[in-house]
RNA sequence: CGGGGCGUAGCGCAGUCUGGUAGCGCACCUGCUUCGGGAGCAGGGGGUCGGAGGUUCGAAUCCUCUCGCCCCGACCA
């Protein structure tokens, strides 16, 4: 038992204006945390806890499947350049020099020790597998700190590397992860979802990221009850069956004035038909990753259903390019042919083979490759055409006509008109159905809080680590990392429940799960100067404490509405009121989770909240 | 790194345009009253006005430089 009078927890009735975020707020006014710098954070007593008890639940599942380091910080830049990382990090590593001038890093991460400490040691396949893990500080130049805890310099993770003689190894180590975080953030009492990510050119063969849903985060995704979960760079959807249009005429593309009906708004209007019978085209100048100064501009025009929005993550992906700009008047005429707002598909000419886009996307050189180049036009290169799969198989479709005020009916795909290639490059909306399961998808923002990754053999590899298999022969060690961000455990566990107090009208609330709250329950005494009040509350917290429940003893010589706002402040998600009704033998347990409060007899105390903490979990 | 904003008491702010020697609310200390939803009254303590230089009889205020923080974007192993 703690009592609040001997503690230091500086609560603020206002928040510093710095303060954007929901939790940022929250933890400065409920004094769990205090600003150094930017991006750069004390824990005053409260988050300590806090972040304490969230420790203790990683540490307990990770110690079920893997074995606990502590490794340095501080690294000597040999090590990050046998990785190749010293340079890849870049400025996003702090550096520093010691005395002797010798050159130290402040690792962000830490691959390239546990790398090396398995080069060292593992000899042999019976020592495999191997899942070794710490959980420790690590610093990270961030471009742009933000959002209190979210994006930070300084901050502690869980990071974990396993090591395996074979994939199948590898794969078992992975799954054990994927349990273990499942566990873990369940019993700190997050809603999450697991979303398939980008394996990358590591050859991984696996990834998934562990998120949460916060207006807060930064990261877009879509998931659906069914399990489906996917970053918005790569969700796709089932599209409900549009009915096509009838054709008019003779079914070819049939020339239309359309005064004014540049819009796809106002041509559907114009027309009687629905955005989904439209093609909408979306015009950009790229450029190529690695781009080499002086390399033109790569046309690159997407066609996609007029109610549905370019991915440009996706469109960079398919073009083989990294950055992308609208058009410009006279890039759209040399380009496409047409003004803005009459563009389509018909008469593009100088469309760039499927073949070509490969070659581009592989990175060679621009004169490497056949037909990239624009004969007549002395400049610029022939034009990419991308086309969603919405309109692939769609017939008798309304298209800008190239002309201004116009428009041509009846445009069927690949019969009217050529592409480079059909690729998904829209996305997805709230409420489309989810390619897996069929279930509607839900769309927001999200913070990660895990991620667990197929490695494979890139450091383990390039540091040299070998071990003997069955047959003596030299292998390589095949790797996995997982890592947890813990205060963002914390972060998105307020940010989580803040949203839900606002929904209901209460702003600037919060409560924690027990699991991770500083203390389980609050014992606020209304009024200390009433002595069997004060009596019977510590009466009350050391019966509970006996039980082994983290009980904070509100003893403080202040009003009864300071101590409520105090209390509900930190988070706790319990309190237990001892007051008026103590002389009919009563206390109230007020549950902030539920918002219910319960009048309690004395001698069930102990017992009630015991079973609330036992169902809360 | 590009764009925007802000630095005045622990927190929230006014004062800056138009120079005259710093103020309000909360918090803090003392006393009295009050005592179940951030109390009332009275008295009190606390500020190199982010820093440096300059202009001026005089600078929080005007000028120059600089540091820091926040937001949007870029970036994010």
């Amino acid at each position: 038992m703690q009592r609040w009078s001997k503690l230091f927890i500086p609560t603020l009735r206002e928040a510093p204006t710095d303060a954007e975020v929901a939790s940022h707020k929250l933890l400065l006014r409920a004094g769990y945390i205090r600003q150094l710098g930017a991006g750069i954070y004390s824990y005053l007593p409260l988050g300590q806890r806090a972040i304490n008890k969230i420790v203790a639940i990683v540490r307990e599942e990770m110690d079920k499947i893997g074995q606990e380091f502590l490794l340095p910080t501080l690294n000597p830049r040999e090590l990050w350049e046998e990785s190749g990382r010293y340079e890849v990090m870049g400025d996003n590593m702090f550096k520093l020099k010691d005395r002797k001038g010798a050159e130290l890093v402040l690792a962000m991460t830490h691959e390239e020790v546990m790398t090396s400490i398995a080069r060292n040691e593992l000899r042999s396949y019976k020592q495999l597998p191997q899942i070794w893990y710490q959980i420790q500080t690590k610093f990270r130049d961030e471009p742009r700190p933000k959002s209190g805890l979210l994006r930070v310099r300084q901050f502690l993770m869980k990071d974990a590397y396993s090591f395996d003689i074979d994939t199948a190894g590898l794969d078992k180590s992975y799954d054990l992860h994927d349990a273990a975080y499942r566990a873990i953030f369940t019993r700190c009492g997050l809603e999450f979802v697991a979303v398939e990510a980008d394996s990358g050119a590591m050859g991984g063969s696996g990834s998934q990221e562990f998120m949460v849903y916060t207006e807060a985060g930064e990261d877009l995704i879509a998931s659906s009850v069914s399990g489906y979960a996917a970053n918005l760079e790569k969700a796709t959807s089932q599209l409900a069956p549009v009915e096509d249009l009838a054709p008019t005429g003779d079914g070819t593309p049939e020339l239309i004035h359309t005064p004014g009906k540049g819009a796809i708004a106002d041509i559907c209007e114009f027309l009687s038909i629905l955005p989904s019978q439209d093609i909408k085209c979306v015009a950009f100048m790229g450029t190529r990753s690695a781009h080499p100064a002086g390399e033109p501009l790569r046309p690159i025009v997407a066609f996609l259903r007029g109610d549905h929005q370019v991915n440009e993550t996706k469109l960079n992906a398919i073009a083989g390019t990294a950055e992308l700009r609208p058009m410009l008047p006279e890039e759209l005429a040399l380009y496409i042919g047409g003004p803005a707002g009459y563009l389509g598909p018909i008469g593009i000419e100088q469309v760039m083979t499927n073949g070509s886009l490969n070659g581009l996307k592989s990175g060679k050189p621009l004169d490497k490759l056949k037909g990239v180049s624009r004969e007549n036009a002395g400049e610029g290169l022939k034009t990419i055409v991308v086309l969603d799969p919405g309109l692939a198989g769609r017939k008798n479709l309304v298209a800008g006509a190239n002309k201004l005020d116009h428009h041509f009916r009846n445009v069927t795909p690949e019969r009217d008109f050529s592409t480079t290639l059909t690729a998904d490059i829209r996305n997805v909306n709230e409420g489309e159905l989810d390619p897996i399961g069929g279930q509607p998808l839900r769309l927001g923002k999200a913070v990660e809080i895990g991620h667990i990754f197929k490695l494979g053999t890139k450091y383990t590899e390039s540091m040299g680590a070998r071990v003997l298999d069955t047959n003596g022969k030299e292998v390589t060690p095949i790797m996995g990392c997982y890592g947890i961000g813990i205060e963002r455990i914390l972060t998105s566990a307020i940010e989580s429940s803040a949203a839900k107090f606002a929904a209901a009208g209460n702003a600037d609330q919060y409560a924690l799960p027990a699991t991770i709250a500083p203390y389980q329950v609050v014992v606020t005494v209304t009024n200390i100067k009433e002595a069997n009040l004060l009596v019977e509350g510590e009466k009350i917290a050391a019966n509970l404490s006996d039980a082994s429940i983290d009980v904070l003893l509100d003893d403080r010589d202040e009003r009864a509405g300071v101590k409520f706002k105090d209390a509900e402040l930190i988070g706790v998600p319990y309190r237990i009121n001892i007051g008026k009704k103590l002389a009919e033998g009563q206390v109230e347990i007020v549950d902030r989770l539920s918002g219910t409060t319960t009048d309690i007899s004395l001698d069930n105390i102990t017992a009630h909240l015991q079973s609330l903490l036992t169902t809360s979990n």
